[in-house]
DNA sequence: CGTCATCTTGAGGAGTGTCAATAACTGTGG
DNA sequence: CCACAGTTATTGACACTCCTCAAGATGACG
């Protein structure tokens, strides 16, 4: 058996409390379960909940008006989802989240959240960091797509993603297959797959879904020049509690 | 003598909170006066406060390795100045803000901020709203730019900043430059020259600095159906607190 | 082993960035 | 008030990147 409120008391929003507070909040979670391909919830639900992913991988998008959809983000577990209008009075899912594996959850009522807020100071700290780590990834992203090539994109999401898993660069399979990869790049699969050939000069060979990271030159040199004047980056942190 | 502290108190982090709270906590501001084309604080700057703006316009940007500078948000009366790295313990400004004409603001530290926050849920309530709705406003920018011309960002564009500063649809001026605004919407200056003729089919007419808009289409086919599937569209309340 | 989804490769085209030249505007000092 | 310099805006030619459509190739799975 399973402890899903052990996993679910390490996610970022707990910080910094006591044991007894984080139990007292997750004592109000409520368990759910879900198989692969399955909706959490549709654009346009009532926005009742935020959640937090005790296992699996969560895809969260949204079908544009032309039919396309497009993957906003891909969760995984400890990290919480929870469509920002949470904290306007009353309204709907902006997104789509569904399940890309088999998922649990910790479900939370949005009258928590907002009762929590008021009541616990350093909870509303966390939440505000929270956000604006979130913030600060999607600008990163934006900034990212307006001004690098496609490859270079690729080059970065690739390093991050071996951060983000933990996984050997050495050689890895991808976790998630390559038209997740393409929309959550908010690129066509086929400008994907031309891509991959040209990560050879990034130090990064693709072949299949097995990946061989020789450098992360990528990470170093673009993301955190954009980050901080300073030596002190605290990009790798802050990609590792997003991903 | 103008009450810059009555201007301040509409800001919308104050909102819902009794007139005694909104004194106490103005009580903490300092002003501050800057001329046009002065910097409020540069990327790299250790980061310290946030700012309400109480007169004039600022201009919030980032320039790139390659030299090249990127309008981020262009801010006036009642909009925070507010950097959302500010949550994190020890880090530095990642943008510039530099004022477009003269400006008045009021200056608060970031300890008064985290004291607050702490002690009145109602005002981390307003916090996190804040941090949400510009979490919104980037993400339907980056959707916008991923889905939609040069000419139809631009028609949206307009049609926001004829409701964001109360502007006669049948005739007004820009409120600033071309220049500032192709860097707001991240296109060359070239890009935006080559747009203007083709919004006539769009129901607006810019020649000069003279803008005509004739209907507001844009906004209500393609925010408003990106935004949300019920009737109940928030985005024009948010976009007029949001310029 | 066949079916369906995923992935790769090719050819063509639309849209935006780049470079360069010129025109219009702004502000300054004489 | 004008002359000048510096910025801002427009227009043209061209290159490049990515999207679209189309056809195969590969892989997953019943």
């Amino acid at each position: 058996m399973i402890d899903y409120k052990l996993i679910a008391k390490g996610s970022s929003i707990f910080r910094g409390l006591s044991e007894e507070e984080k139990n007292s909040l997750l004592r109000d979670g409520k368990l759910r379960h879900f198989n692969k391909k399955e909706f959490l919830f549709h654009h346009g639900d009532k926005l009742m909940s935020l959640f937090i992913i005790c296992s699996g991988t969560v895809k969260i998008s949204r079908s544009s008006s032309e039919g396309k959809e497009k993957t906003l983000n891909v969760l995984t577990a400890q990290n919480i989802i929870c469509d920002s209008r949470i904290y306007e009075s009353k309204t709907v899912h902006q997104y789509n989240a569904v399940s890309v594996t088999d998922v649990v959850l910790l479900e939370f009522s949005k009258d928590w959240l907002r009762e929590n807020v008021k009541s616990k100071g350093e909870f509303a700290l966390n939440l505000l960091l929270e956000l604006s780590l979130q913030n600060q990834r999607i600008e990163l992203e934006a900034e990212h797509k307006a001004s690098m090539s496609v490859a270079q994109s690729l080059a970065c999401f690739l390093q991050e993603l071996c951060l983000a898993f933990k996984l050997d660069p050495k050689g890895f399979e991808l976790p998630y297959s390559k038209k997740l990869i393409a929309s959550r790049l908010g690129i066509e699969n086929e400008t994907l797959s031309r891509a991959l050939p040209k990560l050879e000069s990034y130090g990064i060979k693709v072949e299949g879904s097995h990946v061989i990271i020789n450098s992360f030159e990528m990470i170093e040199d673009k993301v955190c020049s954009s980050c901080s004047i300073e030596g002190d980056c605290s990009i790798h942190e802050n990609l590792k509690r997003q991903f």
